[in-house]
DNA sequence: GGGACTTGAGTTACCCGTAACGCTGCTATA
DNA sequence: TATAGCAGCGTTACGGGTAACTCAAGTCCC
């Protein structure tokens, strides 16, 4: 079935110099535009290039200049999560325009596979590492700062990275769409995510969030944390949950907008009018939530910029460039038609 | 600011080796467990190894035995696309789980991109390579049958692959919803998409569609391609302008879901009521499709077992197992409740 | 006790580029 | 005319591993 596949007919430098009648520095130099050539030499070099299709082995030129390679790790918890994915998209967009590729891990929201990732994307020499989130395991931390390659955090702000961080405060996050909701005049809210654990950014909106409402004596009647992905049905299904387990909740943060519109329809479908009978919170603005006719309240997050920033962080620190450590980007609360309009109580 | 991060501190084999007092070769049979060392001898280096922190520097592997790597690139056209996101999310665990990694391309659905990103590529190594869609530029086709690896094309099924394919039969999959809304009674159609060039799945479909429907004596009323993402909001604006400019159409197809749902949205802002009044069909099953109220209509892609079986049917050629060279990973149409229910002219 | 085999190493060459240096022959200048 | 300078190109060594080979010492069997 492929027999010729198996086998490398890769075409070296030194196949290509002998055709052009050179050594392979001059081929070298050629294909690097380094000059110290005649023209002459230049255009038989590359018409053998061509001939021969020669593609460079960049493996040989890292090893050889003992350099890093233009790689670059990034991981991310999970591409299920519409945000993640656009922020994987916009930093490999940037790394791309500046002629560096993006090796993709996948952590599941785990450390122990970010550490397993980690452990292998190294081996490959990366330029550096862009990972989301500030927890490590203590393996993962000890080799992240040994490999001395720049790193940057991104999503969770953190006021001491590792090397660099751009991402929001997500406890204030939390707390501002708390404060926002109590001002509205709700006391009694619930929550549904699916964070069991905490060293995540969920789980510290959800902190600042309880903060912000108990602080100003309502309370966070019910957490319900699931164990399944954060997307539109266990928002569904969790909404269904939270509402028949616990009375007198007059609204519900969620721990994103997928769940937040699966809530939403739940509500809906049990024929509870939204805001009148129930309160609906998301978190991380969704494309989709600009069309639907009733402005879900949520929490604007510029993935897009922040997945620039990243990039562009690490592009700097890989050219020697002066570049702030931390950097945060922001987010923007939105207030939305699925709260209540003002305090009326 | 960076002073220490420039130098490269890295431990190699030779120093483990040293340090263990053994030759460089000892060390490396110890670590590729391929035997031929006493007990002691494996204690004493697995001991420096760790004391050292050394991590193995694949690349100079990959580089000594002439072999290709364990990366595995995989070109996406966007991750704005939920569809795609997933597809690359599946294909990344499948990988992982196998000890391969990706790197990730984004074509922006550009043939020249995918060029310039096959030519970096191909550049590391990798073990092998796939590809979204079965349009590739001349000199990408090139340098992929040079490269004498194993390629596998998804999303679009091919009777005639570069080397393995996977996906579905999109032309199928367009005229089976035309002439389920055939059907329907339905004859005055209208489409809204994006692609304005031909060498792509949507435009496929959209071949299929038209032919099930003229097939049948009706007519796709108008075709509006528009110049932006295949996202909510241009589903919005695109269906006003679609129903601002053309008179009589009874319902539209879409590209895909999340134009579908911007349509869908825009109707209900204009007191349409669906499918009463206008009928909506969209294109791949978007999770948000399960929990909304109406069932949106669409086509079903397991996209999910598309990414795996494309990173299985990888694994399988890099270890030479016999597989498939096409696989047709099928479709269903879901009738939804956006399209009137029975034939009612 | 000697030859064959096994065990546990070490040695050498090589993968494919690039840095560093060397060499040749021509030109410009004093 | 001597010499410095430089364009143009070649030679050598090296990076971090691994394949293939070699070799010494111990074991086994007849």
């Amino acid at each position: 079935m492929s027999e010729k596949i198996i086998k490398n007919n890769k075409v070296s430098l030194l196949e290509v110099a002998r055709a052009a009648g050179v050594s392979k520095m001059t081929a070298s130099r050629v294909l690097r535009n380094e000059g110290g050539y005649s023209e002459q030499t230049r255009a038989k070099v590359m018409q053998k290039v061509d001939e021969l299709g020669y593609l460079p082995n960049r493996l040989a030129t890292v090893f050889a200049g003992d350099k890093t390679s233009t790689f670059v790790g990034v991981s991310i918890p999970d591409l299920g999560n519409e945000v993640f994915a656009q922020v994987l998209e916009s930093i490999d967009r940037k790394l791309g325009a500046f002629g560096h590729q993006t090796v993709l891990g996948l952590t599941q929201h785990t450390l122990q596979e970010e550490e397993n990732w980690i452990r292998t994307v190294l081996s490959w020499q990366p330029a550096g590492l862009i990972l989301t989130g500030r927890y490590h395991s203590p393996r993962a931390l000890e080799m992240l700062k040994n490999a001395g390659i720049p790193i940057v955090e991104i999503w969770d702000l953190n006021s001491s990275p590792l090397d660099m961080c751009v991402g929001i405060n997500h406890f204030d996050s939390g707390f501002d769409m708390g404060r926002y909701l109590i001002g509205l005049g709700y006391r009694h809210v619930g929550y549904v995510g699916t964070s069991h654990d905490v060293a995540n950014a969920a789980s510290t909106r959800l902190s600042g969030f309880c903060k912000a409402i108990e602080g100003a004596g309502g309370s966070v009647v019910k957490q319900l944390c699931l164990h399944d992905t954060a997307t539109f049905y266990p928002g569904f299904y969790g909404t269904e949950q939270l509402l028949g387990s616990t009375d007198g909740i007059e609204c519900v943060f969620y721990q994103n907008d997928a769940m937040a519109f699966g809530g939403l329809q739940y509500c809906e479908s049990r024929r509870m009018v939204v805001p009148d009978d129930i309160g609906i919170a998301g978190w991380g603005n969704l494309p989709i939530a600009s069309v639907v006719g009733k402005r879900l309240t949520s929490v604007h997050v510029p993935h897009l910029k922040l997945g620039q920033a990243a990039a562009e962080m690490m592009m700097a620190r890989l050219s020697d460039e002066p570049i702030a450590r931390t950097r945060d980007i922001g987010f923007r609360l939105i207030p939305g038609a699925t709260v209540r309009a003002s305090d009326s109580r």
